[in-house]
DNA sequence: GGATCTATGACAGTTGCGTGACAAATCAGC
DNA sequence: GCTGATTTGTCACGCAACTGTCATAGATCC
């Protein structure tokens, strides 16, 4: 069953939601705040997340910035607010969809359902040629197409920083360390673990907006290195 | 550049829409009628369709479903109706996203690239790429993120307060002797323990909401520490 | 109340990381 | 092949963060 993920901190829009939801059909479980709902959706991972933007704590905003930076899962704000503004950058945070209380469940459900139609789809070629693109935040990676992209504006790499890209994308959100990286990029089996810092600090001067504080190829200090969204 | 068909046979809203889209960057083209757009995106597909509901001859619907049959592009309704049923029914025929009149340019595009990013990402990740988690109540531990978070907020820990950390989460629930945690997180075969103390000292400041009464970090008087949920 | 075990703050030495400079290697265009 | 441009790997330096030690204060047990 399709399961769903409500946050909102007020009772009775939530139950009311999660009640139509569960009449429509959906598996549907509640969280009051951000926090909670960022770790309910960590330990048992729901097939959408609904979100409102004014929550107490950690606002709606951050909640899903969060939710971005280890998950794909499709984010619908509901929010009362229906200023341009908090759309625009509800979706830049990362929101698929934002509808304005008070929401009619059927309209809801159809989002929903046009929304996984379009994931699944996908655009441009027809889906059997088209190049699978691993996407970070606003930093897109085609391995196949030998491209990288932010904020669909090319990006120039080169061959080096593009494998140890595309290695770092391929465990995206687990540390690898500068040996593992030395091994599988350069295929060393001792070498120099320098050479790995130099590599990644070239490719953030491309691929991040503030090198100095990146956001997606971070630094664990003694560990090594780690793609996130 | 990315090409935008706008069919709406206002004449006014048309052009509004046509330079404010140009505005923004993209390549726009207007049609008026279903079927000039229809034939117009046959003969240069444009990236994204956006069309009114309410059009003289062929409507709004119908020229969805065609547009379906044979593409895949992004169809984004813009329409002056706010009902419930016409937004369902435009989804339902295969619209992506449903705006009401008048529409802000700055959210028209936002959803835009929304709906982009979404369409390449795609969404139902694999388990295998989800990086697995050891949860303690509110604390979070993902060992192959290199990651600790407390209520979903995440916690900067050190090396090796974070190897101390996995020792103990490895362990969950059973006392490791400050003898066994020397021996495992630091490799030391004697040394003095209370190095070990200083550590879990430094960890509960950091994981603990109040590290004098620690909840998870607990000291077992003249046997050890452990984790504990 | 004394003995033992544990918590914590301060501090200096060490380590790890980012960066700029530079030379060798590779590539592209002719 | 030649030449200039780009890419790659090495090195050294400096800063910031971390680590381990110690001394002292506090807690706990009997």
């Amino acid at each position: 069953m399709t399961a769903v993920l409500v946050i909102e901190d007020d009772d009775r829009i939530r139950l009311a939601l999660l009640l139509a939801l569960e009449d429509e059909g959906y598996d549907a479980v509640g969280a009051a705040t951000a926090e909670e709902g960022l770790r309910a959706q960590r330990r048992d991972p729901a097939d959408y997340v609904l979100v409102d933007l004014m929550l107490p704590g950690l606002d709606g905003f951050e909640c899903i910035g969060q939710l971005r930076r280890d998950d794909d899962v499709p984010i619908v704000v509901i929010s009362a607010r229906d200023d341009t503004h908090d759309i625009v950058a509800a979706l830049e945070a990362g929101a698929d969809d934002y509808l304005v209380k008070p929401v009619a469940i059927k309209e809801l459900t159809a989002r929903l359902r046009a929304l996984r139609r379009r994931a699944r789809t996908g655009f441009g070629e027809s889906a059997s040629d088209r190049v699978p693109v691993l996407a970070f935040g606003e930093l897109e990676i085609s391995p196949d197409a030998g491209e990288v992209s932010r904020g669909g504006q090319p990006v120039a790499v080169t061959r080096t920083e593009f494998r140890l890209l595309c290695e770092l994308a391929e465990h995206a959100g687990r540390v690898l360390s500068r040996q593992q990286l030395l091994q599988r990029v350069w295929g060393y089996d001792i070498g120099d673990e320098r050479l790995v810092d130099v590599h990644v600090g070239r490719l953030r001067q491309k691929i991040e907006p503030d090198p100095t504080n990146p956001r997606h190829l971070v630094t664990l200090r003694g560990l090594g290195y780690k793609l996130q969204r």
